[in-house]
DNA sequence: CTGTTTTATCGTAATATTACAATATAAATA
DNA sequence: TATTTATATTGTAATATTACGATAAAACAG
């Protein structure tokens, strides 16, 4: 128990659902915001920005990093973060049909 | 320790990570697929489309629920559930800007 | 009122997440 | 090489999530 039976949904169902939760923390949106909204995304920046210790701003890239929203260049001692642009169009694609099909067919409750 | 620092986020940065939060189960986006594909959205044949037990989609609508993304509607002895056009369209603009924000601006690791 | 059907809630075990101090690693510089 | 700087990793405590059996609650049928 206590273990997400992931074996027994779709591929992209697990994969919509893993996304989701990699945006499911106000930390990693605010870390996608800067990312965004700053001229620079050196990590040290980031970890200034946030009210959260290095090692925590750390493990959220991790996980950004992890479903690919996100990827990090050595540059020197830092390293230079950013949103992943070859995934994010996939990423973008998948969530706008689950959205759009929603929007669209409504059968019942009405 | 272990608790997320809510206080120290924007309004936005909150109400987006809950949703993402609410979506970040494949059980829960296997929950509003069936809503949107099939006719009727009576509670018990949502529960045997899942690989889950009762109580366990019972949770899962309930978290649907508590963010506004489903309702549900007493109809005899059964519960009818559907996707809450209301709060849909103001989740789909967040998610939007959001996403768009992120696909237009880039600056660095180019 | 009694039993049936349908859904929700409670209790709880297993697992995952969040946060951070301490420490390690890796690159630049003195 | 030793030191500094920047980031990652490890270990761990606190909390949250997931799943489900058992049970409760609510509506209907007889």
């Amino acid at each position: 128990m206590g273990l997400t039976k992931t074996e027994f949904f779709t591929q992209e169902q697990n994969q919509l659902a893993a996304i989701f939760k990699a945006l499911a923390h106000p930390a990693r949106i605010a870390i996608l915001q800067v990312l965004i909204e700053k001229d620079t995304c050196i990590c040290g920046d980031i970890v200034e920005e946030l009210p959260l210790a290095q090692p925590t701003v750390s493990q959220h890239l991790k996980e950004l990093k992890s479903v690919g929203l996100v990827k990090g260049e050595i540059e020197g001692t830092s390293i230079c973060y950013c949103i992943n642009q070859e995934t994010w169009s996939q990423v973008k694609h998948l969530v706008d049909d689950l959205f759009t099909a929603l929007s669209v067919n409504q059968k019942c409750c009405s």
